[in-house]
DNA sequence: CCCTGATTCGC
DNA sequence: GCGAATCAGG
């Protein structure tokens, strides 16, 4: 594959609109985020307007990012394995205590003002499909199927599907869910 | 370790 | 022109 003009109007405009070097190599295919890092300084690019920084924080990712008009966005594909079974929370019972999602750290819904959310949906998908890895959070957030869903994202070490907020919610300790259970049922 | 863009230089 | 390797930084 080599930069033909389709692909090169592509990587301005991709490039225009804030996503990474690596994101965008994604996004076209065939090619690693140095051939695009290259090639945007080639064509003197250089400098975009909102560096999107990390997957973090889609929300204000997205929300910093500009609002172009786009194509209705692919369907994202069906979650990875462990995650697959997990319902998409809303609250989470920590204990006897319920904690909405919104309230978790670092963890945003997005918002849902329709005029932003075909760019928006672009970027989570980009940053929630195709930036998974072996150790990103896999904790959905929203519904998987509906355009502004994504993964949690953050950090998870040591081959667990998790970080370390939604590790502690999915693997509870025996003692605390023992003692949960027994609270509950009495 | 994860990631980012910048630069060099053999092809 | 291209992009892997490397560098420098968060």
């Amino acid at each position: 594959m080599s930069w033909t003009d389709e692909r090169v109007e592509r990587l301005k405009t991709l490039w225009a609109e804030g996503l990474s070097a690596s994101q965008i190599a994604a996004e076209l295919g065939s090619v690693t985020r140095n051939a695009v890092i290259g090639k945007v300084h080639r064509l003197g690019l250089s400098g975009r307007a909102k560096p999107q920084v990390q997957a973090a924080r889609p929300a204000a990712a997205a929300a910093a990012a500009p609002r172009v008009k786009s194509p209705a966005p692919p369907r994202p594909v069906a979650p990875v394995a462990p995650v697959a079974a997990r319902p998409a929370p809303r609250t989470i019972s920590i204990g006897n205590v319920a904690v909405k999602a919104e309230e978790m750290p670092e963890t945003r819904l997005v918002p849902a003002a329709p005029r932003v959310l075909e760019a928006e949906a672009i970027v989570f998908e980009k940053m929630t499909i195709l930036n998974l890895t072996e150790q990103t959070c896999k904790w959905p957030i929203g519904d998987p199927g509906r355009p502004d869903f994504f993964f949690c994202g953050r950090k998870s070490d040591s081959g667990i599907p998790y970080c370390a907020y939604h590790a502690r919610i999915a693997y509870q300790p025996s003692a605390d869910r023992k003692a949960r259970d027994k609270r509950q049922a009495g």
